[in-house]
DNA sequence: TGTACATCAGTGAACGCGCGTTCACTGATGTAC
DNA sequence: TGTACATCAGTGAACGCGCGTTCACTGATGTAC
């Protein structure tokens, strides 16, 4: 990695850093592109190089991992079941280390107060889900409505495990959580609404 | 219902056609408030009346129906199984007269380009889960868990059900797509991630 | 039915504000030889 | 290693623009008697 590109990384995470501490002390909407620049020490115009608005900017560490769900997929053996390899997926997903949890908790708590960047999360879930289906349907000839509720599925108990465990931060992981649901989901008395015959 | 109470009908409605209209016409961020008041024949305050800012106003029938599931819902005999409740609550929720169908395929065509109605849009689908949630409560003692995993295979299947019917505008309605989704989960092979044992 | 008054929707003009753009320029990094 | 040049990140000042607010006022609707 060349120095420029070094130099720019630094640039984007102090930048990334300057909104997410302005955001914390004042709220999102008091946090001005202005006052962000100047607090990363850079300037308003270098903000704009970066990201493509104000809302982007929060959302950055997030919008790496567009592709993770499907990349954990693929990762699975060809041969696996479908449902399995999802199932590993769900887990891979929530395993995360502890700075990054504390990180990821920081930044929930700031989207649900700030309509726009939590916009862009609302999207960004979106297409992940549609890679994971995209991925799903490498592996699977049981047709589009299968892999798109495979997907659907997937990142349902994912949403509802690390949802349950910012709500409620006891001991319990977010992946015993998502064992949990999935144990419910495959229950006798299971909540999959049925039509009735 | 008063004149005054018709009359403001009147006014939000033509608020709110001229947003469309303008939408359609020009796309979202060209449709200034200020078009928008022109061309419903309102000044630009008493759109702020109405409306809380720009992004409600192409909402504003869709927000109408925010207690739609949980209603649904709390029509279904206390004494019926809550799974086939929901089945059922499916199939009201997507039948719809032609003409709403219409309407709501407009929007959503509006939708997918803007950010800040998008974002209501999510906003809003979160509330109508947790609401049709508090209405699974009422008749469950399956705990928190179970409820809310019920809430979302529910609202998952009508926005598969009404996202493929719009992308794929074939003769089958909504409520076909529903109940080939519900048949999917119930099936020998589900899409239903796995834990190994 | 009529009158007097209260209430409230609509108005428009002026304004503050912050987002995002633009551009010509500087200086640092990269590269060719 | 050094030199000459190309490339590109960063700058800051100025600006356009539309959103949303404010406020004092008008006139229509509602109500009490």
């Amino acid at each position: 990695m060349g120095l420029r590109e070094k130099k720019a990384q630094k640039v984007r995470e102090a930048i990334y850093d300057a909104m997410l501490t302005l955001v914390e002390r004042h709220g999102y909407d008091a946090a001005t592109v202005e006052q962000v620049a100047e607090h990363a020490e850079v300037g308003i115009s270098t903000v704009y190089r970066y990201f493509e608005n104000k809302d982007a900017i929060l959302l950055d560490p997030i919008e790496r991992n567009v592709t993770r769900l499907a990349d954990l997929f693929r990762t699975r053996p060809d041969d696996e079941d479908v449902a399995v390899s999802l199932g590993s997926v769900v887990h891979s997903a929530l395993d995360l280390d502890a700075a990054t949890r504390v990180q990821l908790r920081r930044l929930r708590t700031q989207l649900s107060h700030a309509p726009g960047p939590r916009a862009r999360l609302w999207d960004f879930l979106h297409r992940q889900r549609l890679l994971l289906e995209d991925a799903i349907a490498e592996r699977s000839d049981r047709g589009a409505l299968w892999n798109s509720a495979a997907a659907h599925l997937t990142t349902m108990i994912i949403s509802m495990a690390s949802n349950h465990a910012h709500d409620c931060p006891d001991d319990s992981t977010p992946a015993d959580y998502a064992d949990q649901v999935i144990a419910i989901l495959h229950g006798a008395d299971s909540p999959l609404p049925r039509r009735q015959h």
